[in-house]
RNA sequence: GCCCCCGUGGCGUAAUGGAUAGCGCAACAGCCUCCGGAGCUGUUGGUCCAGGUUCGAUUCCUGGCGGGGGUACCA
């Protein structure tokens, strides 16, 4: 039996399609074609129409009859009223012209419960995606540069658009496409062999490439010889002169040993780890497929892909000096992918400012009729900015992540210390609630805004905040220790009463949903407020008076009422935890 | 110049084209004889401008204004 299948929605479209049918008759033929529909559709029509009332004292789901108005030549309010008459269900009711239905707090709370407390975690899922794999590729920070928060937000939105997908049954690959190859390896190489000391390195290897690098900007605007060396030292790289190779090796190792132990406090795994100098082999292959497909030409000494006639700047392959680019190099990623994975999607999780780059890679593609062209998607987003400033690397006003995560696990501490000093392993609490705070800056924001990261909005862990989530769960977790008994399905639905419990269980019961609009939409936002309004509504909940102002308790002398919402509040949790999950968040159950 | 993104109270942020624009921070006033006050309740305050489409526009279209990004040998 699964009761999700007859769903509240689709009855009440059903029933208020029948009392469309009987109202207007006659003027089936000119609705059905207003609508490009028949009588089957039609009530799949009307349930596409139905929205959520704005206050759940309206009811659960609304009919606007607008819609009709101009077909059957009626004043939206006279329709209401004509075809709220016909449904025999006093479930239904007339707000001027709108038709609103209630659905019974019991009967969501038997469908809903039950089934949150036989799957536990795997609650929301689907299988919709079986069978598909979807590559996606995110983070990717560049070698020999230190990790700032400016590298938060892909990483943060990959990694949460992998786990969203796999909850709906898609196959992840996470790449980690490194920045490990190009010019600025030329200036690392260069920097070094002018001013590096490899004592020096050792010492704090990242920090110091990244005064290095900062240096070399530095004097390169004083003297501009320096670029033109650069470009020549990567060049020998790109030929595997061996004294380039042997300097790139050691700046790489070092920065991936950095990478790896700021993903692990993050909590984030990759599949795998192909950078840029993975395709350096691969890149005459590219150029070949595409000078067989007449795609190539020379101009100003350059390769190019000519997308003039499509309103782009022609995509680059080989500059005048012969050294490839990095729009060469995601060619040949592409076609790797296309052939390792055969992917459903190709995902890439790249700021908003490379949009035409991938325009114009995902167009040679297209241009080459390669029937994958329209699964590759560029997922952009805005900038991370500190204190209202973009930060530049070049510049050095980077804000190094770890920093950032140091600053908010202290913060943190010190406000256990004060207020739950017996917590037992304070320290990796402290952590979890500090990452909570930074992911939850990021994710907490439409991806295509930029984010405003200060200390100030950070390290606050009031209101609508990574933390406040991980509060409510161990909230709920400190309700059900509390409560001695083991949670049970079998209760009495009809102990629901309350409109703060209506409004829970309605919540609950649109998880599965807002999960598939943020894979939809490649949006972990959605997910973050949907968590806000849980725990708001939760909070409500816990929180709620009588009418003498007294508290009204979950755990109470009255065992059926207790059991009751134990279920509700277990269901809460449930669904709490595996939402911050999806986000990459850990959910504590205490703090 | 051209292309893309953003513009919502003092600040930050939300709203499949729908009902009275929802939250958070800050401020002010309340709520623990406490199931955790990292919470809850209340007050003040908002859609950049001008047109257009629509029964209805924060949302869609056109044109401005403001901010950011991109605009072939960086990634």
């Amino acid at each position: 039996m699964d009761l999700m299948d007859i769903s509240f929605k689709n009855e009440i479209a059903t029933a208020i399609g029948r009392a469309v049918r009987s109202a207007y008759g006659d003027k089936l033929p000119e609705i059905y074609g207003a609508f490009k529909t028949d009588e089957t559709g039609f009530d799949v029509f009307i349930e596409s129409k139905l929205e959520i009332p704005k206050d759940i004292k309206l009811g659960d789901y609304a009919f606007p009859t607008f819609v009709l108005a101009k077909i059957v030549r009626e004043k939206p309010v006279e329709i209401a009223g004509k075809i709220a008459g016909l449904l025999d269900n006093d479930s239904f009711s007339v707000a001027g012209p709108y038709i609103n239905c209630t659905v019974s707090t019991s009967r969501v709370a038997e469908t809903i419960l039950p089934q949150i407390f036989e799957r536990g975690g795997g609650f929301g899922g689907s299988t919709i995606g079986e069978g598909k794999k979807i590559v996606i590729d995110f983070s990717s920070p560049n070698i020999a540069k230190p990790f700032g928060v400016g590298h938060l937000r892909s990483t943060a939105i990959g990694n949460s658009l992998y786990r969203i997908f796999e909850k709906l049954g898609f196959e992840c690959v996470g790449v980690n496409h490194l920045g490990d190859w190009g010019t600025q390896f030329g200036k690392m190489i260069l920097a070094f062999i002018k001013w590096g000391d490899r004592k020096e390195l050792e010492k704090e290897p990242v920090k110091y490439l990244y005064d290095l690098y900062v240096r070399f900007h530095r004097e390169e605007e004083e003297d501009p010889s320096l670029s033109d060396d650069a470009r020549n030292w990567f060049r020998k790289l790109e030929k595997g002169d061996s004294e380039a190779v042997e300097l790139w090796n050691l700046f790489k190792d070092y920065s991936l040993r950095e990478f790896e132990r700021i993903y692990k406090i993050l909590g984030i795994k990759f599949d795998h780890y192909t950078g840029e100098s993975f395709y350096n082999d691969k890149m005459d292959a590219v150029i070949e497929r595409l000078d067989k497909a007449g795609l190539t030409k020379m101009s100003q000494g350059a390769l190019i892909v000519d997308l003039e006639e499509y309103g782009m700047t022609p995509c680059l392959l080989r500059k005048a000096d012969g050294a490839t680019l990095y729009s060469t190099r995601d060619l040949a990623g592409i076609f790797y992918r296309h052939e390792s994975y055969d992917f459903h999607k190709a995902v890439y999780v790249v700021g908003s400012a490379q949009q035409d780059h991938f325009k114009q890679v995902f167009k040679v593609i297209e241009l080459l009729g390669e029937d994958y062209a329209d699964r590759l998607v560029h997922v952009g987003f805005g900038w991370i900015k500190f204190a209202d400033k973009a930060m530049s690397t070049r510049k050095g006003t980077v804000i190094f992540l770890e920093d950032v995560i140091d600053t908010a696990t202290r913060k943190a501490t010190e406000i256990i210390m004060k207020k739950n000093p017996d917590l037992p392993d304070i320290e990796a609490t402290a952590q979890m609630i500090g990452l909570g705070a930074i992911i939850f800056a990021d994710l907490g924001v439409k991806k295509h805004k930029d984010v405003n990261f200060s200390w100030e909005e950070v390290l606050n862990f009031e209101g609508e905040t990574g933390p406040y989530l991980q509060y409510t769960h161990a909230r709920l977790s400190a309700l059900l220790r509390k409560y001695e008994k083991d949670v049970a399905a079998d209760v009495d639905f009809g102990l629901f009463q309350s409109l703060e419990e209506k409004a829970l269980l309605m919540h609950l019961y649109r998880f599965d949903s807002v999960i598939e609009i943020a894979a939809e939409k490649y949006e972990p936002n959605f997910i973050a407020e949907y968590l806000l309004e849980l725990a708001a509504v939760f909070n409500r909940f816990y929180q709620r008076k009588d009418t003498h102002g007294k508290l009204i308790k979950i755990i109470s002398d009255n065992e059926q009422e207790t059991g009751a919402r134990m279920l509700l509040v277990a269901g809460v949790r449930t669904v709490m935890k595996e939402g911050l999950r999806l986000m990459g968040i850990e959910a504590p159950e205490q703090m």
